[in-house]
Parts: C-alpha cells; sequence; structure tokens
DNA sequence: TCGTTCTTGTACCGAACGGTACAGATTGTT
DNA sequence: AACAATCTGTACCGTTCGGTACAAGAACGA
C-alpha cells in the first residue's frame, strides 16, 4: 500500500473546502475521501474522531491563520489605520472576493452549531475586539469602535451571503471598500 | 383514518421551521414527519414532489409574506421613510431579534444554492430593489440608494449570523436601529 | 346504504450514511 | 534480512436516508 501524506496538515485545506462547500452534515465520508484522495482508513488513522475531529481540526487552522494573519496584527500592528487597511485586503483575499464561503459562519446559521458553539463564539468575538482595539489606536472613542467592530464583522459575513444569493462577484469588494472608508473616516488618508 | 390537516398551507409554518433549523439537507423526513405530525404518506399526498417541492412551497409562502409585508410597501407607500421604519420593525419581528434565521440566506451558503439559485436570486433583488426605490422617494440619489440597499440587505442577513455567533440576543436589534439611523439620515426625522 | 374519493399509517425498498475491523503493503531501524 | 511501526484499501457493520406501495379508515354524495 503506497503512502500518499505525510502529515494530516497536508490535507486540511482540502478537507476545509469540502466542510466550507458542503456544510458539515453534507460533507460525507465519501465526498471527503474523494476529495482529499484518502480512504477511509487513511482518514480514520488521521482523525480517530471522525467527522467531529476532522471538522475541529479544520477550525483549528483556520483559527490560526486568522489569528497570526488578522487578529494579532489589528491588535499589535504600531500603525492601526494600515493594519485595518491590510485586515480588509487579507480578508478579500482569503474569501476569493466572495466566491469562498466562512465555514464558522456557515456553522453558526447550522443546527451544529451547539456541537462548536464555544469556537463560533470565539473566532467572532476575537474579530470584533481585535478590529475594536485598532479603531481605539486610530483615535475612536471606546464605544463607537465596539459599534463599528461589530458593524464590520456582521458586514463581512452577509456581505458573502449577499454576493452569493445576488451572484454577484464584485459585491464583495465593494462592501469591503465602504467598509474601509467608514472605519477610516475618522483617521488620516493614507 | 382520522383526518387531520384539511390543506397543505397549514403545514407550511411547521415546514418552514424545520427548514430554517435544519438547512434542506438536514431537514430528513422522519424530522419533517415528527414536526409536522404527519407521516410520509400524507407529506407524499400533499408534495408528489418529495423535499424539493416542500422547500419551493415554503419558499412561496416567505416570498408572499416579504412581497405583501415589506417590498410592496417599499415600493409603493407614499411615505417612503414611514415604509423604511415600518420595513425594519416587520423584518426584526419576523426574525424574532435574531433567533430565527432566514432560510433564503442558508440556503444560499448551502450546497442546494444551484438548485434554488433562481428563487434566491429574485428574493435578494426584490429586497434591494425595493429598499433602493423608497429611499429615492425620501430624496436619496439613485447611486447612493443602490449602495445603501445593498448594504442593508447585506447587513440584515450577517446581524443574524453574527447575532447566532456571538449568541447575543440585542445585536439584531442593535444594528437594526443603526441601518435605520444610515437609512434615513438624510430625511425628516419622524 | 353503498360506492367513490380523499387521506393516512405502515411496511418496505435500494442506496448512502458514519464508523469499525483488519489484512496487507510500505517504510525506517537494526 | 528481519522487525516493528506506520499507513492504506476493502469489506462490512447497523442505522438512516428519500421515496414507493398499498391497504384501510374517514368523509361525503347518491
Amino acid at each position: 500500500m503506497p503512502r500518499i501524506v505525510a502529515e494530516r496538515a497536508d490535507i486540511l485545506p482540502a478537507l476545509a473546502e469540502v466542510f466550507r462547500e458542503h456544510g458539515y452534515e453534507g460533507a460525507s465520508l465519501a465526498l471527503i475521501g474523494q476529495r482529499t484522495g484518502l480512504g477511509k482508513g487513511s482518514l480514520y488513522h488521521f482523525f480517530p474522531g471522525g467527522k467531529e475531529e476532522m471538522a475541529n481540526a479544520v477550525l483549528d487552522e483556520i483559527d490560526g491563520w486568522f489569528e497570526t494573519r488578522i487578529f494579532r496584527p489589528l491588535r499589535e500592528e504600531p500603525d492601526a489605520a494600515a493594519a485595518i487597511r491590510a485586515s480588509l485586503r487579507d480578508t478579500d483575499a482569503y474569501f476569493r472576493s466572495g466566491r469562498r464561503v466562512c465555514l464558522v459562519g456557515v456553522l453558526a446559521l447550522g443546527d451544529v452549531r451547539d456541537r462548536f458553539a464555544e469556537r463560533i463564539h470565539s473566532y467572532f468575538l476575537a474579530w470584533r475586539d481585535a478590529l475594536a482595539s485598532a479603531l481605539v489606536r486610530t483615535g475612536v472613542a471606546q464605544e463607537m469602535a465596539a459599534s463599528l467592530a461589530e458593524e464590520a464583522v456582521a458586514m463581512i459575513q452577509g456581505a458573502l451571503v449577499a454576493s452569493r444569493a445576488l451572484q454577484d462577484s464584485e459585491l464583495f469588494g465593494r462592501m469591503l471598500n465602504r467598509l474601509e472608508g467608514r472605519l477610516l473616516a475618522g483617521s488620516n488618508p493614507r
């Protein structure tokens, strides 16, 4: 029997895409096997806990990506306005201008929300608070920053839904641009 | 065999709730039967086309509700600002302040999007255009109205995702209030 | 009272589901 | 060369899936 994959991290991207496209329940083991190129044997070797462990591994990777690429810069970057601009650019790239969906958002809407409630909660919380922190550092008042951040997080999720529903590939970009304008309205222009 | 339901319209509300809570694929016939109180025999008597026909019937009802309660008033009500305010109030009531989810939005994110693509598309289009029409009548320029309307529709969807993700029962209301402020910024106060 | 039509519960179908068991192939170490 | 550890394909488990078939009960006009 030939070896194909050395580490389970190697298949996480494919795994994530399956969950994104089909949701937790819609991602059958047959589909996962097909898209990752691994049989059930291998899948259960890497993920003894089955689908739930697979989903958690994917969520781990997503958490890690957003933490290093989005959340931490927003919290720590000295030039907060630049960090906000960069985070919106990275967000656009990550979601492929709306062609890709947010797995955490999908899980939040589905009936598996309770199973992953804590992870979903902390992901959204981290995003909102990191953005609020950056806004405060651009000179926005605490309360206003919290409102704007909450709005921004919802806007991004809503833009993903709307861009798919309206099948408008440019809607996501438009929305992010307007969002940038509103978030940085008080700070100096680039 | 006792008769329970006279018309299939009688079970649409329960049917809609099952689809909302579990998505299209997650709504199994067993679950539907349990929640509607009907056996498979009755379900297939009322909906010979199976689940797909059930979902379409639910979407029909949703379309109808929004058309009469939200879209038409937005397009036709002489006092456009009042119509916008009323539509946001009705939206809050319909989605139970975020505790209820938008079935059309859920379908848009899932892998069944293609099967219902046209209905999803026209629902979002109708909402956006009706709102834009009302905004124009309050004195907002055409282009600005289109932007605001697009933003509002996305915001509502995003607020549903965020309120569930953050498990914050007041988020949806806050968001609608801010939305009302932005949409009616140019018109006379109530 | 008798059919006829409408409605319903139940048994059942093949397929697909998530998950398990395990033998055999590959690999690295000795 | 021989060994254990690692990996993987396949067959199989019980359950649930969407959907079909159908007999029997209720309603109702004749």
